[in-house]
DNA sequence: CGTTAGTTTGATGGTCCTCAAGCACTGTGG
DNA sequence: CCACAGTGCTTGAGGACCATCAAACTAACG
């Protein structure tokens, strides 16, 4: 038999189940389902915004997070051209992912939260071509090809749902690139505090008053690609302005329709509810 | 019988195929096989460039190019939002996808060359959310679904080519972003040419020397996020400095080693020929 | 209590934008 | 054939935005 017989036959479960899925999804809407409290996961909490999951599937869901692991602030768990078997469900803490020049600048391409998945990629299709930091102590669920497979397997839809997920991702990547490229600092750094609020409240961790928010000034930097003493004088700007402040690892909204208005700020590449399968 | 079913089985089939195919890439290298030549399609050469096709392969890809249609420049294909069913392959050309911003100003996502497919996720997954212009009369060939799905099914290892081609330009859509963050006009510029050479040569339309290019300085300035009369300034700093030399649709690059260096191209995010799934 | 990480403020200067205008080329219509 | 408009390229002058250098300040921590 083919050494990789059996895996090729898990994957293409996997994937089959995730089609499928997805048609199911087209005909469920955002009907009633079980009620989602702050006991459930983060990951689930983000799902069920935007699918209903059946009893069963948020089990499987919970499921996922059995191999609990911890790892600590500032050393990678990831590093370019790892190819690392295992992706991850964050389930607390903060993470970045970032590029690293060779002049020793870095460039941070987005922040997972709570929920988030890191590396589902180099799972499925390639190994990562950049690195991973904790930016504090994290909790995460490992996530073993064999787990997600075998879990995608049984509850088809959560496939299609998380496959969601990571398109939404991907269009949160363009929207950055497109504020580096055609925002001026104070829009981008709006645009990102408002963006980072919308993720936040969507796994139960912020409000529309605000959130708490582990980063320095210099992740605000090396993401928005602006110096540190920039980013301190733009969030001052804001601050005096009533707009938003960020203080002692808190962003609190002041005036959010100002904020708004200032970063051009289009919440709908974060919402898309459409179906993913045509 | 559930209304979606018959293309439900279909999509199965299709990823079933590539991912039976992502190891089948595995085991063959870039092994001998048919020769490549200028009669094949832009499409085929890129693919080639990395995976040993076979002749079955090599004719079922030129089949996919079989619904020929053409575009005037200007007018857009796709519009944000619009879920279109097919998606195309570029055989002539160049097409460019963007984001308008509410204020006007437009930031330029990616370009595509020859050889490169346009809407492949909108059929895939979702709806695309930034837009696709022509930026010449172009040739494009409609790859409906269904082609689509035949195809993968009859030549499964075309499926796992053709998803390493879309990782790879998830790869450079990380690297713009990077660009737009940390490098400042010249190298951003310098970057850009030599990445564009780097992905036309692969399908025959470039060589070290140089390429022709179509595109105006305020295609360069939109992508780049710069202003076009700055990038007429940075153009002519590299055309002085013996560089490159951008003229009359022509990219001639003069000392490619200093273009290197200023740039600091590093292009293995290009050129990740890994395996497919790990 | 010294060290370190992170924040805050000021001063100076470079990069790049904006406004303004001229030039080259192409196509169109009188 | 020439006037004219349209598109794209080129150059100059002035100024805004943001980086860099320098340094003081706070809080956490062993």
């Amino acid at each position: 038999m083919h050494p990789y017989f059996s895996q090729e036959v898990r994957y293409a479960g996997l994937i089959q189940s995730s089609v499928r899925a997805a048609f199911s999804l087209l005909n469920c809407g955002r009907s009633e389902g079980p009620m989602i409290s702050a006991q459930h996961s983060p990951l689930t909490r983000k799902l069920s915004a935007f699918v209903a999951l059946s009893e069963a599937e948020l089990a499987a869901l919970e499921r996922l997070h059995q191999r609990r692991r911890t790892f600590v602030a500032g050393r990678d768990m990831v590093h370019q051209g790892q190819t690392d078997q295992a992706a991850y469900v964050l389930s607390s803490g903060w993470v970045c992912s970032y590029k690293i020049q060779p002049d020793g600048t870095r460039q941070i391409v987005d922040f997972q939260i709570p929920g988030d998945f890191l590396g589902l990629r180099s799972v499925l299709l390639r190994t990562s071509d950049h690195s991973f930091e904790p930016i504090v102590k994290i909790e995460a669920a490992e996530v073993l090809k064999d787990d997600l497979l075998k879990t995608f397997a049984e509850t088809p839809r959560l496939a299609a749902a998380i496959l969601w997920a990571a398109s939404r991702d991907e269009a949160m990547v363009v929207e950055h690139l497109v504020g580096l490229g055609r925002r001026d600092a104070d829009a981008r750094m709006a645009h990102f505090l408002l963006e980072l609020g919308s993720r936040l409240a969507l796994v139960g961790l912020g409000t529309k008053e605000g959130y708490d928010c582990p980063l320095t000034q210099y992740h605000l930097a090396d993401a928005l690609g602006l110096s540190a003493i920039h980013v301190n004088r733009v969030l001052r700007q804001l601050r005096e302005s009533g707009m938003a402040t960020f203080r002692n690892g808190r962003v609190s909204f002041g005036d959010r329709d100002k904020l708004v208005a200032l970063a051009e700020f289009d919440p709908v590449y974060l919402d898309h509810t459409g179906p993913l399968l045509i």
